[in-house]
RNA sequence: UGGGGCGUCGUCUAAUGGCAGGACCCAGGAUUUUGGAUCCUGGUGUGAAGGUUCGAAUCCUUCCGCCCCAGCCA
């Protein structure tokens, strides 16, 4: 109810700039560079353009900032667009290009040129930045400032014309090289650059930069609220200056803080990087925070939302602890996955008193979160496998599974109590000899007595093999730049992937399609991967369940 | 030494001059046919110092700290 009326600051900014008649309406609208996949960090950013303009009753448009044709591609595109469509949001018909308004775009800046509001410099790209000034000191007037009108209309339309060799000119906006804020000393609206456009192909050969193409497309869109990150707060007063000096629609830019999350990076460059020089198997690593990684995850597209509506909407700097993004999952999938044994390490049992070819049927609740998802039937026989960490030898204290002359519930099934275990040749456990108790069926305890342990089996019999992959954080430090040598990488985690064959599951699993989600009894939610074989699912583990036996025991070692 | 931002539990985030609350996390406990789930309890927080006020996280002053900006990237 009071949760209802709270307002993060761009709501409360919408809200006055409607109150106030500054819009009558909201539009928005998201513009990746198609450059890269997308991130978790781009969807906090998306979901606030889309949930702004649903919230407000507007449109939410998705325009693809494609001014860099070195670096862009359409594979990006329809990459990006999966990506959005997955997490749930919709832009119908309003896909647009910074690129199809490169005409208008060419025409306003005749139009500032001719207003005496740009002209064409020939310095170098050193001898700009050394004309630039510094932090601290003022600029300097490039010796092209003053052409006259006539000539930088005529030299304007020449680089257009394609006269002049790569980089040999600019057209820079002419402002105040003295400006206290370094991206209004003159900056360039155009770069003669020679490279194949996705979509204009070759064209241009003279290309916008995202100054002067960002904010004249936002207006050609009648974007009311261009929300972006933090970073271009600086360029706010140059978008609102050529905004002014056009007379074009005034759209609204306002700046939020980009997500960040602990023990992973967040920038193109760096996951480019890992990409690369692999340390990843590709983009859709299931390690990735890429969108593409966190579905072959098993991330489930509510999981996310429900995560990034948690994160919440500010103007301070702030890491997200990843352990919200996982409790998210679980959440989720709590309610939703279906139950299923599976024997990731497997222990062969044989139950010495059940009848050598004798099976049973046990029934097994599918979802206890969720009673329509129903009951399975699972079969028993003489020779099962469990866990192989669920047999200890000399068991530690407070260890409630099985060992020598212990009792415990097999899930579902039956009591049973460990009798002894046989050994091979090097002394490893290979097999427990156990017995069960007919007095048990189901797992129900007669009355006054109580096991604390209960497991989770396979049928030897019957079980289909698979692989699993476990993951874990991609970087072991919470911050990866906290690195003695100041090299990220070397806070990568060499465990962040253990690779298990042999395991065993129940049949059921054998069906299995790709991107269905498991929760594996007493391990975690694992989702079948695209690299699964018809009678040889991979499994991948999005996230583990709590575990706070495993956390008495790091404790205990630490 | 310039400009633009930001400082509330460990981490995020509320409060809009009137009891500093929630989530994650952590620690206990209850319960449990998943050491799951659920429930309960607890956890040295308003960067600092002054000021205004009956009353300040909130308003004023000064200071401190952190982030961004010197691409013909976005």
């Amino acid at each position: 109810m009071s949760e209802d009326k709270r307002r993060h600051f761009i709501e409360e900014a919408i809200e006055a700039d409607l109150a106030a008649g500054r819009f009558d309406r909201v539009q928005t609208r998201f513009p990746p560079e198609p450059n890269g996949y997308l991130h978790i960090g781009h969807a906090k950013a998306f979901s606030i353009d889309f949930e702004m303009a649903a919230k407000y009753g507007g449109h939410c448009n998705l325009r693809f900032d494609d001014t860099n044709p070195t670096r862009e591609e359409t594979e990006y595109v329809d990459a990006i667009k999966e990506d959005i469509r997955w997490l749930g949001y919709d832009w119908d018909d309003r896909c647009f290009y910074a690129s199809d308004y490169f005409e208008q775009l060419y025409r306003w800046a005749e139009q500032l040129v001719e207003a005496g509001r740009a002209y064409v410099c020939d310095l170098t790209p050193d001898e700009v930045r050394e004309h630039r000034g510094t932090l601290t000191g003022p600029g300097r007037n490039s010796p092209y400032r003053d052409r006259p009108v006539a000539e930088n209309l005529d030299l304007f339309r020449r680089m257009r014309a394609g006269e002049f060799p790569d980089g040999a000119r600019t057209l820079r906006a002419k402002i105040d090289m003295a400006a206290p804020n370094l991206n209004m000393r003159d900056p360039v609206m155009y770069r003669i650059l020679r490279a194949y456009h996705h979509r204009t192909r070759d064209e241009w050969c003279i290309y916008p930069t995202y100054d002067w193409a960002h904010g004249q497309s936002d207006s050609i869109e009648r974007v009311t609220h261009s929300l972006c990150s933090l970073e271009f707060e600086d360029h706010r007063p140059l978008y609102e200056w050529f905004i002014r000096e056009l007379g074009i629609f005034p759209s609204r830019q306002i700046e939020f803080a980009r997500l960040n999350l602990t023990h992973t990076v967040m920038s193109k460059r760096r996951l480019r990087e890992l990409v690369e020089g692999g340390y990843v198997a590709g983009w859709d690593d299931p390690r990735m925070p890429t969108l593409c990684g966190l579905r072959r995850r098993g991330y489930t597209p509510e999981a996310i939302r429900d995560f990034l509506k948690r994160v919440g909407v500010a103007k301070s700097d702030s890491v997200i602890d990843i352990a919200l993004l996982e409790h998210c999952l679980r959440e989720d999938l709590n309610r939703r996955a279906t139950r299923v044994m599976a024997v990731l390490r497997p222990l062969k049992v044989v139950i010495e008193n059940w009848p050598e070819d004798h099976i049973e049927e046990l029934e097994a609740v599918n979802n206890p979160e969720d009673p329509a998802a129903g009951t399975r039937r699972v079969p028993f026989g003489r020779e099962l496998y469990i866990e192989a960490d669920d047999y200890r030898e000399e068991p530690p204290p407070k260890y409630f599974r099985l060992a020598p002359g212990r009792e415990v519930r097999l899930k579902h099934a039956y009591f049973i109590r460990c009798e002894r275990a046989v050994r091979d040749e090097a002394g490893n456990v290979v097999e427990l000899r156990c017995s069960y108790d007919p007095a048990t069926r189901g797992g129900e305890a007669p009355a006054g007595r109580r096991v604390k342990g209960t497991l989770h089996w396979v049928s030897a019999r019957h079980a289909v093999p698979f692989t699993v992959r476990l993951y874990d954080h991609l970087f072991v430090t919470p911050d990866p730049d906290e690195a003695p040598d100041g090299d990220w990488k070397t806070n990568l985690n060499p465990r962040s992937l253990e690779r298990l064959e042999g395991c065993r599951a129940e049949a059921g699993l054998a069906q299995a399609a790709a991107g269905d989600r498991f929760q594996f009894l007493r391990h975690g939610y694992f989702c079948v991967d695209r690299d699964s074989r018809p009678g040889a699912p991979v499994f991948n583990r999005a996230v583990a369940l709590r575990d706070t036996w495993a956390k008495v025991q790091a404790g205990r070692v630490g």
